[in-house]
DNA sequence: AGAAATTTGTTCGTATGTATA
DNA sequence: TTATACATACGAACAAATTTC
């Protein structure tokens, strides 16, 4: 037997497939949902909630339950609880980073616009020339992002924005230290020169290289890291 | 203020984060944990529903409430729930697809076990000596599989199998058409061999090479059939 | 094997805060 | 401002499955 908060997360599935609920879209209240589908209200809250939950649905006291569409928030909860209960690590996250920039490499060249492109540069720009940790971290984060947000591709968009957020969250300090470390290697530099201008010209073959430097550079610091720490101990 | 369901979300991650709850372990009774946060039962439930749709938690009626941690089948709602609101399509889950596959071939030759080696050899004799399209796409998913599996990345797994999920419940035809129309093509046999030999030989070059041609294939030949339907109507 | 206790599943009734016309 | 519709939240009760003794 279907358990009853099953109901209303099946309906919603149903109509929307259907074509009857597109995002924006309001659903019928709590009772008449409940009345519909045979459940109590308490059942149908349940299932509700977990549409909320999952980004399906947004619910606002006092007005309804509407059809959203936010699924970043979704992946970055389960990607974290993933990352508590399963031994991930930064380095699972970085492989994982890599494999979408990669992609979004090829998809990027092709795709993206001038506006893109030029912003891309911009970034470049202020990021050889900032002087504080902060800024450097900030424009390193915003060349990554608009290069997978150049792929167009919504399922590596948002599953990037979740790996960011686990790393703000539960690693911070570990891009932080890595800029730092790397802040007078002229290799990091390098690297991103390349991605940036790959980016720019189109030229996909000189954008990957750019990122296979860039992602062999920081699991080369990190790495030397771990074993001068664990020398230490 | 914080909405009452979230009291438990908050309070199940922070156990979780303390090391006082592992998968496996059960929770409290629902009606102590009302008791201990201050809210309803019924705010419990609906806060417990949501990490159990989450993958965090499985309920058993009679018995309680465990920590598990089976992400897939949540990852593959949420991303079910994309692919119906976001204008995701074939073409999207092949990106990602391919960006995974990459990335796991690069992981895959240096820590794939001899015993993952061997059936990667299997399946590949099973899939050019098979007779049926079934027997085709079987073995054709289980060469793939096997190699984002070695890539011993648990985020990038979970979401292979969303990708896959969502391909066999919603474009289920689409794998098969492609591997019927292209089983007298010489190339996309020439490109899986390349795959098992990379794999096998822990040749990533080799490898890569095989990816490429494999996913080059099969949007050459979607793109094809994509015309001459259009033709036809 | 069976009965009692425990726990989740489900429902109803009620009260309250919020948004909208 | 008022009235209405709606979500939020609580408490009590019983059903159903499981565990325990």
């Amino acid at each position: 037997m279907e358990k009853s908060y099953m109901k209303i997360i099946n309906y919603v599935k149903r109509e929307i497939l259907a074509g009857a609920l597109k995002p924006g879209d309001q659903l019928l209240p709590e009772r008449e949902l409940a009345e519909i589908l045979g459940v109590s209200r308490n059942s149908v809250r349940e299932g509700l909630r977990t549409l909320d939950n999952m980004g399906v649905i947004k619910s606002f006291h006092g007005s309804g339950n509407y059809i959203a569409g936010n699924f970043e928030e979704t992946l970055t909860e389960v990607m974290t609880f993933m990352y508590m209960l399963k031994d991930m690590d930064y380095d699972r996250i970085t492989e994982f980073r890599y494999a979408l920039e990669w992609q979004a490499m090829n998809l990027a060249v092709r795709q993206a616009t001038d506006q893109q492109r030029q912003k891309m540069q911009e970034y470049y720009k202020k990021l050889i020339t900032a002087d504080r940790e902060e800024t450097r971290v900030k424009y390193d984060k915003a060349i990554h992002y608009l290069l997978v947000q150049a792929s167009k591709n919504d399922y590596m968009i948002s599953n990037y924005k979740a790996l960011n957020n686990i790393m703000d969250r539960y690693i911070p300090t570990m891009r932080g230290k890595i800029i730092e470390g790397m802040k007078s290697d002229e290799r990091l530099i390098n690297a991103h020169r390349r991605i940036v201008e790959g980016f720019v010209e189109g030229n996909y073959l000189k954008g990957r290289q750019g990122l296979n430097l860039h992602f062999r550079y920081i699991k080369e610091y990190k790495d030397y890291e771990e074993v001068h720490k664990n020398g230490m101990e």
